[in-house]
DNA sequence: CCCTAACCGAGACGGTACGTCCGGTCTTAGC
DNA sequence: GCTAAGACCGGACGTACCGTCTCGGTTAGGG
C-alpha cells in the first residue's frame, strides 16, 4: 500500500555506476581520501550529485564499493582449490594471497577503517563484505589443524585469526614501521609459537 | 641567527590554552567526534580561532592533547613500583591498569585513531604521546621474563607486545565484538601459548 | 559552445533575492554602511552565503541594487509627462523630484559613492545604473532650452549638467555643509547665471 | 590631579613617526587603498601596532597624514607671490598648480575621500587639512574680483568656488570621463559664464 | 503507441566549517 | 614610559562540501 523508499534497482543506470566508482576509486587513490568529497566525484563522473545519494549513504559507502569491486575484478584466488599442505605453509599463500591484493593500496584500506571509525554504518559494510570475510580461509585452516590434532581443540577460530591479524591491522593502522611480506610471515610464527618458552 | 616562524611559547596563555583543552575534550565526548570543529572548540572556550590554530594544525591534534591531558590527570598507577608476581598475573595488572584509564572513552581513542588514518602528522603524535608509550610496562616485562628465562630468548619483546595488543586494537577499530576487561585476559592467555598445541 | 562559467539566471531563486535585497537595505540603513556584511546580509536573509557570492561580486554591488530596486519601487513621478514650463522652473521641479527620492537616504548614497572609490566594478555599475540617469532630464531640458535660444548653443548639455551637479555631490560628498532643496535651487540660480556681472 | 589620557608628544619617536607615514604612504600608492591596513604599515615600517594606534585612530588618518606630509615636501607653490593678471588667467594658474601636485595621485586621493564617507572624524580632518583650504585661493582671487566689478557682488565666493570645484570632484569621484588640465581650463569658463545666452 | 513515472545531468539552495586576514586591546621585555 | 613584538578575542572574509531541492530531458513499460 505504501509507495515504496527505496529507488527500483532495476533502473539504476549501469554506465553510471560504473562512473561513479571509477571517480571514487581513482580519486582516492590519486589525491589521497581527504581529497574525495560527494562534489568532486558527480563531477569527475559526470553525474548528478543526487544520482550518488540515491544509491550510497556517504562517501565512505561508495569508496568501499568501488575499492571491493575492484578486489573482485582482480584474478580471483583459488583458496579453495588449493592442495592441502602443512600448516604454516598454507598459512603463508592464505596471507600472502590476501597481501598481493592489497598490497598496493594499503593506504586506502586503512582510510576506510578509519573512515568507519565515526560511521557506524560504513563499520558494518566493511566489516560484512570485506574484513569478515577475508579471515574465513585462515579460520577454516585453523579448523582442519584442529581436527588432525595439530591445534588444541579448546581454542576459537575466531579468536585464533585475531591472534594473527591483529598483528597486522595494528601495524597497518597505528604503529609507524613497515608492513611486508616477511612481516606477515613473523605475524604467523608467532602466532603459533606463542610467547612463552616451550620446553 | 634566522627569523623563528614558530610562535614564542613563553607568551601563550596557560588560561585559553585550558579552556581549549577542556572545551575540544567536552565537545569530543559529549556529541561525539563529528560534532567537533575549530569553530565549536572556539566558540565553547571564548577563544579566537587564530588561538588554536596558532598552536595545533589541526582538531585531531588538540583533541589528542586534551585527552593525553586527561589521562595524566588521572591519579596515575605506576607499574614500575608493583611488586613483581607471576608473568601472566603481572600482565593481567599491567593490561587492567591501563584498561581502567581508558575504558571510558574507547569511542574517542578510536576516533583519534581514525583520524590519524588521513593525517600522517596525528599519526604520528598520537604514536609518540599515546600508544606507543603505552605498551612499555609490557615490554619490560617480557624483557625480565626472558632474562628469567620464561620466554624464548630470541623474541623480540616489541614484537611480544604486538602479538598481544593487536588483538585489542583490531577489537577496537575492526571487530564488531565486545572489548572488556574479560577479553583482555583471553588476550594475554592466547598471545602466551600460541595456537600449537604444546606436547 | 564553450561551457558558461555564469550561473543560469532562469534558476534564480526570486524569493531569496527579494529576501536578500530587503535586507541588505535594512542593514544598510539600520546600522550603517560599516556594519553591512555578506555574512550578516545572508543571516538576516535566511540565506546561505554563496547565494549571494553566486550573484553579486561584493557587498557594494548587492546594496547598489537593492537601493536601486527600493528607488524604482517608488511611486514614479514622471518628469517627462510634466508640462513645460519656464527653464529655472522646470530646473527646480526636476532636481526637487530626484531629491524627494533620496533625501532620506543621503549616507547610503554618499557610503556608495565612497565604497565606489575602491571597487571600479561597483562605481561602473553606480554610474550605469543609477548616478548617470539621473541626470539625464536636466540634459533634456538643457537641450529644449538650446533649440529655444535660451542657452548657448555651443554648451555641452553633459558639461552643463555636471556644472549643476557638481555642486550638489561636493556637499554630498566633501563639504560639511547641509545639503537640502534651498541649496539645490541656489545650485540652480549660479549654474544658469554664472560667476561674471552681467551687463 | 588626574593621570592624562593623551600621550605625551614630546616623547614620540620621529623615527618611527616617519616610517609609519612612508609605509602608508608606499602601500597605499603600490597596492591600492584595499591592501592598506594598520598590520601591514606597521610590519613594512618594523613598528608595534600599538605605536601606530597610540598616534592616529584610524588607518585613513595614517594616510592622511602621509598624504599631506608629502604635498608638503614639494617645492611650494607661491600663490601669493604670483602677479596678479586677469581673472581667467589667474584662475587657471591657481588651479594648475594645484593640479601639478595631485595630478599622480589622483587614485589616494579618491579613495581618501571615499574612506571618510564612513568615517566622520576622517572626514573633518581632511576637509581641515586638505579640501578646505586647497579653495581659499580661488576664494582669496574671487574676492578680489567683485572688489574690482568683474564679479556679481551679492555671490558668495564659497559658493562660487564649490560651482568651480563641484565640477571637478564630481569626475574626480564619479563620472568616468577623464580629468585632466583641459578639463580644468573648461570648467573655469563654464563657471565664469553659466548656461545662460548671455545677449 | 502514447503516458507517466523514475531515472538522469545539472546545479541552485540553506547551511556548517574551513583557514586567513585584520581590527583593536593587552602583555612582555628592552632601553 | 615609549617602543618593537606579537598574543589575544572577535568578526568577517571568500571557499568547499554537505545533503536537499527543483528543473528539463530521456528512457522504459503498462495501458
Amino acid at each position: 500500500m505504501a509507495a515504496p523508499r527505496t529507488p527500483d534497482p532495476n533502473r539504476r543506470n549501469p554506465e553510471s555506476t560504473k562512473a561513479i566508482l571509477e571517480a571514487a576509486l581513482a580519486l582516492a587513490r590519486d589525491q589521497g581520501w581527504a581529497k574525495v568529497s560527494i562534489e568532486g566525484i558527480a563531477a569527475r563522473a559526470g553525474v548528478g550529485k543526487r544520482t550518488i545519494y540515491r544509491w550510497w549513504p556517504s562517501k565512505g559507502a561508495v569508496v568501499l564499493d568501488a575499492y571491493a569491486a575492484r578486489l573482485q575484478d582482480r584474478p580471483y584466488m583459488n583458496a579453495a582449490a588449493a592442495e592441502e599442505g602443512d600448516l604454516r605453509g598454507d598459512l603463508v599463500r592464505i596471507l600472502g594471497e590476501t597481501w598481493d591484493m592489497v598490497s598496493d593500496s594499503l593506504p586506502l584500506l586503512a582510510s576506510l577503517i578509519g573512515e568507519a571509525q565515526h560511521d557506524p554504518d560504513l563499520a558494518e559494510r566493511l566489516w560484512e563484505r570485506l574484513i569478515g570475510p577475508s579471515s574465513e580461509p585462515v579460520q577454516d585452516r585453523i579448523r582442519r589443524a584442529q581436527a588432525a590434532g595439530e591445534i588444541t581443540a579448546d581454542a576459537d577460530p575466531f579468536r585464533a585469526a585475531e591472534l594473527l591479524y591483529g598483528q597486522v591491522y595494528l601495524r597497518l593502522l597505528v604503529t609507524p614501521k613497515p608492513l611486508d611480506a616477511a612481516f606477515l610471515e613473523d605475524c604467523i610464527d608467532l602466532a603459533l609459537h606463542g610467547l612463552l618458552k616451550r620446553p
